[in-house]
DNA sequence: AAGATTTAAGTTACCGGTAACGCAAAAACG
DNA sequence: CGTTTTTGCGTTACCGGTAACTTAAATCTT
């Protein structure tokens, strides 16, 4: 009975130290592996750790100012978007497997949202941040700057970070994208994304991309922005929106591979041949990819490594090695078979 | 210059107090609009904390034992998911709309993780956690009821729960599907999945369905749980990996969308017809299902609403008011196109 | 105008740990 | 065997807020 009442009392260090009659101190020092005990008061200590259930306040001790926190902010789009669930996997796989954890915040790509997420987190003393995209509220950037803690901006390559960054430049991948399908010899080429979708990033390849198709002689004849997430659904009703009121378009470029397969889907559903008829090019290389009929042209983008690689950033950082701040991890075009060869146009 | 150096020292309330020429508590009660105080002293605390930048230390209030936490620890077995991706968007949307934060943790379907999880975040005097699945290691349903404090059990309805649980009845679900499929004239079925994802819901699952197939005079002949995630490709290679060993199964029961998806991809590539050679069923209503050529066969699940009905449960506790502790949100089958009507069987 | 009440503050103590320092007993040393 | 060193442990102070209490001045009463 007695002892079924105190269970949802929790128990401090203090009442440790009493039960195994030692001071406080000691039995912090036990608990933290310090020295400066003997072995016998070790085991009483830990015996009553045991019997009292004992949990340390932590707190306490990140408060007191002398353990840094293992706490990590991350800021995260949205989870829709399964690129951002893969990222996100990455770093707090990586975070967790040493002791960090991983406060969670989805900003919904709007500046606004992030500052107040940003400040809401920084008052609980994060060891660090995480934050994707490199557009900032002025005065989210100043509390970062005051709160003086490691920062990685992933996604969108920042050459002049806050602190650190890690993604690609979008702009190259968008070029080099824009290049191959000039190269196959689509001209007139549209392009179909969402507004609020890392709408920096987006924004960054989709200039890239335009660049190239016009250098190469073509042009981006549409741009169509939706006002939704970047799913298969909208790749799908896009698609009918846009071929609604064209009909000159020879390719279409999508913001990621499920708004490509939804597109692909919508074509294929009212009788064109991809890509007898339309080419069709996506982005990120999503597992969807893996089981389509054809290979999606697509652009590679590690994303979990992305994670991954913010995460071994921000671990360095914290453990005081020496970092590079900034990481390219690269792309790679996945050639596909959704687009024409250049040689079947001769 | 000395302003610069001083912007990466933390301003303190103390600092904020002193500035203003008033005592630190006087700043507090500023702050926390508790009254106490004259216009002019307001006004001065205000200006102070907008000058130097002041953010709270959310630790130390919370430390101090008056405020609870507005932490909620979250653990969620794996991201590659899509059903947990928007299982947790919807807890941390609607946590973050009422000012609570998102402490996220992939246990990985095990519960040595899950145990060690909820251990440091424990440390962290969450003011709440919602975990995925029903089963614990019995070192951490001791650890959550030394707690005290709310807990939501999500995804897999537990009738007994530590505190709250929201979801759905698997077994039942499973069932009807399983009804549903011996009513469209299968009998031979296989079942494909994977172990280690969700493993107890999904093991409930099938034998709700096991037993509603065998009710119904047919049998589940195969059962192939993958090492892997249940995503689009291991859907793809087991389908091929079950239809090398067997030929007579008509219908494919998959534990989700994405691997119904791929099994589907390998059967048209394969040139088989789909029903018309093999039924296929999945499991989620995923998105992907809503660009499909043929309506998926599945079984619907408001995974997002099941996310924010966790997060209203556990706001509702926290702020006190009355909850119902078990809240099932129910399942709708989605009859679909890639299984035969019975009708056509007559 | 003297007493009662309200307002606007300040003071003290505390939350649960840890750093820094102190000190007696035990061990090592010459 | 006396001195130095080490070991083992206790004491005090502090982190940054807030509850509870106190106090002095301003305002209201009769």
């Amino acid at each position: 009975m007695a002892d079924k009442s105190s269970k949802t009392n929790k128990v401090s260090l203090s009442q440790v130290a009493k039960a195994a009659g030692v001071s406080k101190m000691t039995a912090s020092r036990v608990l933290r592996g310090d020295g400066g005990y003997s072995e016998k008061t070790r085991a009483l200590v830990m015996q009553k750790v045991d019997k009292l259930g004992y949990l340390p306040n932590r707190l306490a001790s990140v408060f007191a100012g002398d353990q840094i926190s293992t706490f990590v902010g991350v800021s995260i789009p949205d989870l829709g978007n399964e690129i951002f669930a893969q990222v996100l996997e990455g770093i707090d796989r990586k975070l967790g497997a040493f002791g960090h954890q991983t406060v969670l915040g989805l900003t919904q790509h709007t500046p606004e949202e992030e500052e107040n997420w940003i400040r809401t987190v920084l008052s609980w003393q994060p060891a660090g941040l995480i934050l994707t995209g490199r557009s900032h509220a002025p005065r989210a950037i100043e509390m970062l700057r005051n709160a003086a803690i490691p920062i990685v901006e992933i996604w969108d390559l920042n050459s002049s970070p806050l602190d650190m960054s890690v993604g690609i430049n979008h702009f190259d991948a968008g070029f080099d994208m824009g290049r191959y399908l000039v190269g196959c010899g689509y001209r007139n080429i549209a392009y179909v994304g969402t507004s609020h979708d890392t709408a920096n990033a987006a924004t960054t390849r989709l200039a890239g991309f335009t660049k190239a198709v016009e250098g190469g002689g073509g042009r981006v004849t549409r741009h169509l922005c939706l006002h939704d997430t970047a799913a298969y659904y909208p790749g799908f009703y896009g698609t009918e929106q846009l071929l609604a009121s064209t009909t000159d378009v020879e390719c279409i470029f999508y913001q990621n591979d499920a708004m490509a397969f939804g597109g692909m889907q919508y074509c294929t559903a009212n009788g064109m041949d991809v890509p007898g008829d339309i080419g069709i090019a996506g982005w990120g290389n999503l597992p969807i990819a893996s089981v389509m009929p054809k290979r999606l042209t697509s652009m590679h983008v590690p994303h979990l490594k992305l994670g991954q690689v913010a995460a071994e950033m921000m671990l360095a950082r914290l453990s005081g090695e020496p970092v590079v701040n900034y990481r390219d991890i690269g792309f790679k075009l996945i050639p596909g078979s959704t687009v024409k060869n250049v040689m079947a146009r001769g």
